[in-house]
DNA sequence: ACCTGAACACCGTTCAAGT
DNA sequence: ACCTGAACACCGTTCAAGT
């Protein structure tokens, strides 16, 4: 083992943010802790706030070391150049299922997520699509950007494990228990093919997009309704 | 003040629920502590394990007991009602912003968000849906079904709070800052319309599925252009 | 310039004990 | 039946000190 005097190599940022990521694909972003990571650093805790600010730093320097690893589309045309995008991103988030969290915890974009939307709005507006367009397909697409349609339960519920719990559960939820029946006769592995049903959506609403441009949609004033009823109740 | 022998009622697991909606709608769901659950209750952390398993348990719970208010819609027709369904679920999880990392935090849905989303394949199933399609559109819906399709951030990066820092990185990222302009422009108050955003996301899907149904659409195994690189670099 | 040590104010959860 | 107290193994972060 190497001696104990600090490092053989000193600390920077870039090996900080690298190890947190690798401990993140390892054990989910509640393996993140500046203890932990400390201690696979072979540092004491302190020592990392030398090279991040805080907690909410380090998640978001973890976010920027993944997103710019999101290759840029050589494609020609807004549809196939956000599409690249989309599933690129979703591909690099398969291997760093922890991105969906970190993004949802991190409350403001860096420079380097930020430059990642600037890039998805530039595809939609150099390709001749309106600013205001432009604008809610980005809404629309959501997270799809980001390479995931954050499903809400990826696992079945607790208590299905033996197979009378099963049965009474598909009982109790025969829509959800019939998909789940159609889905296992269709795909003989019993499970959702995730990428192509991402796709799907994707594709429904790019489709849509496409559409709408056509027809030179302009957003609108909200209809009434759309508003929200003056008084909760009654 | 009262008498400090334990509490004026005994707690049961609605009281603690109730009451830890109550905390995470004051200070979000970091302020979610067995600990500061159980001073805001009077008592000692440990008495609230009598009520709930752990804290899994307890988000769970605090989940459930939001949609067990999400109403049922009267409206006929399985686009009115999705619409309904999802629209008012947004509606309340505006009052309760800690629902979307909850749920998110929740790694197995319970009886109550399975109810939930068996209805919501009800509405589409029961007006002559298949069950394949059914199950393709609630994917594409993803969160919005919750309410939400939640963006990757609400606001703006850190260090745009003075203007010469704004405009710089305007000139850094001009698709973004021309979105933000043309918002502005559009709307004196210079916000988004989060709900007339939602809501047309929401459109694009329901009509896109709409029209699938109405071409007999069928699940299809992926095709090529689908399918991940064998091999991710090369 | 970089790392350390002690300390502070927190966590969730177990266990054995009280009433 | 319900709540308590002490304890264990954790957190993020500050501050003053070391090399």
């Amino acid at each position: 083992m190497p001696p104990k005097q600090g490092r053989a190599t000193p600390l920077d940022r870039t090996a900080v943010l690298a190890e947190a990521v690798v401990l993140a694909d390892e054990g989910g972003l509640a393996a993140i802790s500046m203890r932990a990571l400390a201690a696979r650093l072979g540092v004491v805790p302190m020592a990392l706030y030398k090279h991040v600010a805080d907690r909410a730093d380090l998640v978001g320097g973890m976010i920027d070391t993944v997103v710019q690893t999101y290759p840029t589309p050589d494609d020609d045309g807004w549809q196939a150049r956000v599409r690249a995008r989309a599933l690129a991103a979703r591909d690099a988030q398969e291997q760093h299922p922890w991105m969906r969290a970190a993004i949802d915890e991190a409350e403001r974009p860096t420079l380097t997520t930020l430059a990642y939307m600037d890039a998805v709005a530039a595809d939609f507006i150099d390709d001749g699509f309106s600013v205001d367009l432009t604008h809610y397909a980005m809404h629309a697409l959501g997270h799809r950007i980001w390479g995931y349609s954050t499903e809400a339960f990826r696992s079945a519920p607790a208590g299905a494990d033996d197979e009378a719990a099963a049965a009474m559960l598909a009982a109790q939820f025969p829509h959800v228990a019939s998909i789940a029946m159609d889905t296992a006769m269709r795909n003989p592995a019993g499970a959702c093919d995730e990428r192509h049903e991402f796709a799907f959506g994707l594709d429904l609403l790019l489709d849509a997009f496409a559409r709408l441009r056509e027809a030179g949609w302009v957003s609108a004033v909200p209809d009434a309704s759309l508003s929200r009823p003056a008084s909760p109740s009654t």
